[in-house]
RNA sequence: GGGCUUGUAGCUCAGCUGGUUAGAGCGCGCGCUUGAUAAGCGUGAGGUCGUAAGUUCAAAUCUUACCAGGCCCA
C-alpha cells in the first residue's frame, strides 16, 4: 500500500538558528548596550588602543546649554559621531571631547524671569548671586543634554566635557581678550544699538519685536552751498525721514544708483512751503509723488538725468545753520555720499544720514569718515551739546512720545526747510518687555580692529590674515569658502562688548584721565590667575586694588564691567580645549589646530567665523584644517521646523518610541550637505531601511549557528558564486572607503543597503538556502557557503557599526566567536587583494542577466497557474553562441532555484519569454517532471520511496 | 531688499565636463512562498527632471526670468 501521508523532514533541515530577534526592541535594548559600554569603559579602551596612531581631532562646536535637544542637535551630533567613528575604524586615534556654551543672554533671561515670577527686582540681586543661579541653570541643561546625546549613541569623553563656564575656560578666555588688548587690536568706539529709553538698556536682536507705529514723515530740503554741477547751486536737496528727532543728528545725505531730477517750482497751492522759483532735487521717478505731497501744482523739469557724478561732492547746509538759539552748532557741512542701500521705494531718493542713529547711517559714516557726536542720552533726552533742543525727550521714561519731534518739526517749518509732512503707520521696533518703541543710539563699545592694526609680527591686518586662512582651509561643501569669504571681506570691526552680567568680563582697567587701557602684564596676570582659581566672579567680588597691585591706584582707573560677546567665548574654545602649548592642557590627547569643525551652515556667520577671527588675532591662523557644514532641518514639505507650526519631533521621544539607531540611520541616509527633511513618512521609511539591515545580520547569524574555524574552506577551493561574493565585498570595501574619504555618508549607507538587499538577500542568500539547509554539514559546498557568510557577517557588522552603533554591537555580541568586548574596538577589515576578480565580477553580472530572464518567464507561468514555487519549474533556456562560454559549467537550475534547467543552443521558439535587455536569451517554462523530494523540495526523477532525493537520503542516513 | 543656496518617481538618493527609450533602493499594486514568516522571493505601475522662455543639431545637465523653499544679513 502506497503511503499517502507525507513525511516530515523539517527536523533534518539545517534552518538558521539565532537568538538575535527579528524585532529590535531598540528602546529597551539600546540602554542595556549603553550600560555595557560604560561597564567596559569603551571610550577609554578606544583611546588606549589607538595610542600612537595618527590623530584625527574633530573639535566639538558647543551647543547652548539651554533647553532640551531637538532634531537639529541630533543631526549635528550623529554626523560628528559617525565622522569620529569612521576615522577611528580607519585606524586613526579620533578622540571626541564634547562641550557646552554656557554664558549668554537667554540664560540671563530665564533667571530674570524667575525673579519676576517671585515679584523680585533682579537689579537688587547681588551680581555674584545672580551669576551663581545662571551657572546652576546652565549646568542643569548641560547635564540633561549630555544624557540625551549619550542616549543617541554619541561616543565621547562624556565624563570630562568642556564648558565655557569652567574656571579654567573663563580664565583662558580673559587671557585671550588680553592678547587682543596687548596686541593693540582692542579699541573703544561708538556704535549705534537698539536702545530702550524705558529700560535704559541696549537690546539684543532677540529682545526686539515689531509692531505698527504711527510716525510723522517729513520732506525736508537741504540748501546746496557748493556743487561741481553749477546748476545745483542754490537748489535744495530733498530728503525724506520717518524720524524727525534725528534731524539734529544729521551729518550727511546718501544718494542711490538711479537718475535724479532738478525741478523748478512754477506754481504751488496756498500753504505750500515751496515758493515759485525754488529749485529742488529728487529722484526722477518720484517727482510727481513728491510734488503732490508738497502741494506743488506746476513745475519745470530742468534736468531728469542727474547721476552720481553730479551729486558726488555736493555740499549742503544743515537746515538749522545759523538758526537763532542754536549757537552755530549746526554750521557744519552736510555732504552727499553714495549709499548702496538707497532705493526709490518711498521718499525722495535721498536718505538723511544721522550716523549715531541707524545701522546704514553708521556704516556710511564710517566709510566716509563723517564726524558726529552723541545726540541723545540714556534717558532719551537731547544732550546739552544739541543747542536749541537740549533736554527735550524723544521718548519719555514711560515710553510715550516726547517733545523732540514737535520741536524739530516746528523749527524746520520756521526755517522754510519743511516742504511736506504726513502721518504714516509702519512696522517699528519695540521692546519685547516694555512694549515701548526703541531708538537707535550710539553707545561706547569695545571693538577688535580688522584693518587699522597689524597683528603681532605678521605685518598683516586681522582681516588679511583671516582671508588668507580661509584659503588655507578645506571647505566642504566648497561653496562654504565663498560664503565665509564674503562675510569676512565685508564685515565691520568686531564689537565684543555687551552690557550684561552672565559672561566673562572684559576684565581690564582704563585710566580715567588718559582713557588708556592698562596693559601691564603683572595686572593682567593677576586677573587671569584669580579667574582660574575662583572663576570670573572674582571680578565682581575682589576690590579693584587687589588686581591693580601696588603700582597703581584704583582711584585713577575705571574698571570695565562689560562682558565679552559670547561669540568671542565660543570662538576661543580652541584655545582652552585644543591648545597644547598652554600649561597643563586639560585634554592632552587633542591637537591644535583641529582637523575638522563640523556644524550647520549658519555657523559661517557664527562659530566658524568667530573662531577664525579669534585664532587669527591670537595665533595667526585658523584653528581648523577643514570645515564641514550640514544643512538645516526641515519638515517633510520642506518648511522650517518651528514650535508654532508644531511640525517638530523630539529626538528624545523618538528614541523612546523607535530607538536611537533609527534616528542615526535617518541622519546618514539623508544628503546632509543640503537641508534635511524629516517627518512621519521619512521616519517610516527609515524603519524599513533599518529592518533590511537588521534582518540581513540576523539571517547571517542564524546561518552561522555552530560555525567553527575548522569548517572554513580556503579561497582556492571556493565555488565561483562564493568567490564572486568576496569580489563584491572587495568592491563594496573600496566604495565605502571612498565615500568616507569624501564625507559622503549617504553613499556609504546606500552602498551597504544595496549590497544587502540586491546582492545578498535577493540573490546570494536565496540561492544558497538549498546548500545551507540541505547539504550535510561536512559537505564542502556548505562549508564554503558558511565560510563566505562568515566573511559577510564580519565585514557587514563592522561597516554598519559607525551608523547602527547599537544594532551592530548587539549582532556582534550575538556571535559566540566575538573576540573583543565591543565591535567598536575593531577596525575596518583589510580586504585581501586576491578577493578582487574583475573578470568574475563581469561574468556574474551577465549570469544574473540570464537569471532575470528565467525569473521573468517563471512569473508568466505562475500567472497561468502552471507553477507556484520556482522549484516546481523546469526551464528551457535558449541561447545563442555568445552565451555558450558564459554558461559552461554553470548550474543554472541552482542559480534560478528551479528544479531543472535545460540549455538549448537554438533559436528560441515564438512563445519563449524574452527580455528586451537580453534578446539573445529565451526561456520557456514547464512543470518539472518527477516527484518532490520532501526534504529539499526539488522535483526530481530520482526520489526514493522515502520521498528523498539521493543527496537528502545520504544526509538523513 | 542683498549675499549664498535648493527644487529628478509617494519617500531617500544616482545621473561626471550637455548626446541613444531619465536610473536605484524603499514604499505601493499583483502573484509566489510559508524552511529568514510581524520575514523572504518574483513582478508591475509610477517622472512633461519646480514653471516659462532662450542658446544648441541635441538640455534634467548651459543662460535668463518667474514660482516655491532654506541659511545669513539688511
Amino acid at each position: 500500500m502506497a503511503t499517502t501521508e507525507k513525511k516530515d523532514y523539517r527536523d533534518s533541515v539545517f534552518l538558521p538558528k539565532t537568538d538575535f530577534p527579528m524585532r529590535g526592541s531598540l528602546p529597551v535594548k539600546e540602554p542595556e548596550l549603553l550600560v555595557h559600554w560604560q561597564k567596559i569603559g569603551l571610550y577609554a579602551l578606544l583611546r588606549q588602543q589607538a595610542k600612537g596612531h595618527k590623530k584625527f581631532v574633530l573639535h566639538d562646536g558647543p551647543p547652548f546649554a539651554n533647553g532640551h535637544i531637538h532634531m537639529g542637535h541630533a543631526l549635528n551630533k550623529v554626523l560628528k559621531d559617525v565622522v569620529v567613528r569612521t576615522r577611528q575604524m580607519l585606524g586613526f586615534d579620533a578622540p571626541y571631547v564634547p562641550g557646552w556654551d554656557c554664558h549668554g543672554l537667554p540664560i540671563e533671561w530665564k533667571i530674570e524671569e524667575q525673579y519676576r515670577a517671585k515679584g523680585q527686582d533682579k537689579d537688587l540681586i547681588p551680581v555674584p548671586q545672580f551669576r551663581a543661579e545662571c551657572r546652576a541653570y546652565a549646568a542643569h541643561w548641560a547635564a540633561t543634554q549630555s544624557a540625551d546625546f549619550q542616549r543617541l549613541g554619541v561616543m565621547g569623553d562624556w565624563g570630562h566635557p568642556y564648558t565655557t563656564m569652567s574656571f579654567r575656560a573663563e580664565a583662558q578666555i580673559v587671557r585671550e581678550i588680553h592678547k587682543f588688548l596687548t596686541g593693540g587690536l582692542l579699541y573703544k568706539g561708538e556704535r549705534p544699538v537698539m536702545w530702550s529709553v524705558v529700560e535704559k538698556t541696549a537690546l539684543a536682536e532677540a529682545e526686539i519685536e515689531y509692531h505698527d507705529h504711527k510716525s510723522t514723515t517729513l520732506w525736508i530740503r537741504f540748501p546746496v552751498v557748493a556743487a561741481k554741477n553749477k546748476a545745483l547751486e542754490g537748489a535744495g536737496i530733498v530728503i525724506w525721514t520717518t524720524t524727525p528727532w534725528t534731524i539734529p543728528a544729521n551729518r550727511a545725505i546718501a544718494y542711490g544708483d538711479f537718475a535724479y531730477a532738478l525741478l523748478q517750482v512754477d506754481g504751488a497751492d496756498e500753504g505750500a512751503a515751496a515758493q515759485v522759483g525754488d529749485r529742488l532735487v529728487v529722484a526722477a521717478d518720484l517727482v510727481n509723488a513728491f510734488c503732490a505731497e508738497a502741494k506743488i501744482t506746476a513745475k519745470t523739469v530742468l534736468a531728469d538725468d542727474l547721476k552720481g557724478a553730479d551729486l558726488e561732492g555736493v555740499v549742503c547746509a544743515h537746515p538749522f545753520r545759523g538758526r537763532l538759539g542754536c549757537e552755530n552748532y549746526f554750521d557744519y557741512d552736510v555732504c552727499l555720499y553714495h549709499g548702496a542701500f538707497v532705493t526709490t521705494e518711498a521718499g525722495t531718493g535721498f536718505v538723511h544720514i544721522a550716523p549715531g542713529h541707524g545701522e546704514d547711517d553708521y556704516n556710511l559714516g564710517r566709510q566716509y569718515k563723517v564726524k558726529f557726536e552723541p545726540t541723545v542720552d540714556a534717558d532719551g533726552r537731547y544732550l546739552p551739546n544739541i543747542k536749541g533742543f537740549e533736554g527735550l525727550y524723544v521718548y519719555t521714561p514711560d515710553g510715550k512720545a516726547g517733545e523732540a519731534n514737535v520741536a524739530v518739526i516746528r523749527a524746520l517749518a520756521h526755517t522754510g526747510a519743511l516742504l511736506a509732512k504726513k502721518n504714516i503707520t509702519h512696522s517699528y521696533p519695540h521692546s519685547w518687555r516694555s512694549k515701548a518703541p526703541l531708538i537707535f543710539r550710539t553707545t561706547p563699545q569695545w571693538f577688535v580692529a580688522l584693518d587699522e592694526v597689524k597683528v603681532g609680527q605678521t605685518g598683516k591686518t586681522l582681516r588679511e590674515l583671516a582671508l588668507a586662512a580661509i584659503g588655507d582651509t578645506q571647505w566642504y561643501p566648497a561653496v562654504g569658502e565663498k560664503r565665509i569669504r564674503g562675510m569676512i571681506g565685508s564685515r565691520m570691526d568686531w564689537c565684543i562688548s555687551r552690557q550684561r552680567v552672565w559672561g566673562v568680563p572684559i576684565a581690564m582697567f582704563v585710566h580715567k584721565k588718559t582713557k588708556e587701557p592698562l596693559k601691564d602684564p603683572a595686572v593682567l596676570n593677576r586677573i587671569a590667575t584669580l579667574f582660574e582659581a575662583e572663576g570670573a566672579d572674582a571680578w565682581y567680588v575682589h576690590p579693584a586694588q587687589e588686581f591693580l597691585g601696588e603700582a597703581y591706584k584704583a582711584d585713577d582707573f575705571d574698571q570695565v564691567f562689560d562682558i565679552v560677546d559670547v561669540w568671542f567665548e565660543s570662538g576661543s574654545t580652541h584655545s582652552f580645549v585644543l591648545d597644547q602649548t598652554l600649561p597643563n592642557p586639560e585634554w592632552p590627547n587633542l591637537t591644535w589646530p583641529a582637523d575638522l569643525y563640523l556644524e550647520g551652515s549658519d555657523q559661517h556667520r557664527g562659530w566658524f567665523h568667530s573662531s577664525l577671527l579669534q585664532a587669527c588675532g591670537t595665533r595667526g591662523r585658523a584653528p581648523y584644517q577643514k570645515v564641514l557644514t550640514h544643512g538645516f532641518l526641515l519638515d517633510e514639505k520642506g518648511y522650517k521646523q518651528s514650535k508654532s507650526s508644531g511640525n517638530g519631533l523630539s529626538p528624545v521621544e523618538l528614541m523612546g518610541s523607535h530607538g536611537a539607531d533609527i534616528v542615526r540611520l535617518w541622519v546618514l541616509s539623508a544628503d546632509y550637505s543640503q537641508d534635511v527633511m524629516f517627518g512621519p513618512n521619512i521616519l517610516k521609511q527609515t524603519g524599513d531601511l533599518y529592518r533590511r539591515f537588521r534582518n540581513t545580520l540576523r539571517y547571517l547569524l542564524g546561518a552561522l549557528d555552530g560555525m567553527t574555524e575548522g569548517e572554513r574552506v580556503p579561497l582556492k577551493a571556493l565555488p565561483e558564486v562564493e568567490r564572486w561574493v568576496l569580489h563584491r565585498l572587495a568592491e563594496v570595501d573600496a566604495s565605502l572607503r571612498a565615500a568616507i574619504e569624501g564625507h559622503d555618508y549617504t553613499a556609504m549607507v546606500q552602498t551597504l543597503h544595496h549590497f544587502c538587499a540586491v546582492d545578498l538577500s535577493a540573490f546570494y542568500l536565496d540561492v544558497r538556502k538549498d546548500s545551507l539547509y540541505c547539504d550535510a554539514p561536512t559537505d564542502e559546498k556548505r562549508r564554503a557557503v558558511r565560510t563566505v557568510m562568515e566573511a559577510l557577517f564580519d565585514h557587514l557588522v563592522i561597516w554598519l557599526a559607525p551608523v547602527l552603533c547599537f544594532t551592530a554591537e548587539e549582532a556582534y555580541l550575538a556571535r559566540p566567536s566575538a573576540k573583543v568586548q565591543s565591535v567598536h574596538l575593531l577596525s575596518y577589515p583589510i580586504v585581501p587583494t586576491e578577493w578582487r576578480d574583475e573578470a568574475l565580477g563581469k561574468k556574474w553580472e551577465s549570469l544574473r542577466d540570464v537569471r532575470r530572464v528565467v525569473t521573468g518567464a517563471m512569473e508568466i507561468a505562475r500567472a497561468e497557474k502552471k507553477i507556484g514555487s520556482s522549484l516546481q519549474a523546469a526551464a528551457t533556456v535558449f541561447i545563442g553562441p555568445a552565451h555558450t562560454a558564459l554558461l559552461d559549467g554553470v548550474d543554472l537550475a541552482e542559480l534560478c532555484i528551479a528544479s531543472t534547467v535545460t540549455l538549448c543552443e537554438k533559436t528560441a521558439p515564438a512563445d519563449a519569454f524574452i527580455l528586451p535587455d537580453a534578446p539573445a536569451v529565451g526561456v520557456t517554462i514547464a512543470q518539472a517532471k518527477g516527484e518532490k523530494c520532501e526534504r529539499c523540495w526539488q522535483v526530481r526523477d530520482d526520489v526514493n520511496v522515502d520521498a528523498l532525493c539521493p543527496r537528502c537520503a545520504a544526509v538523513v542516513a
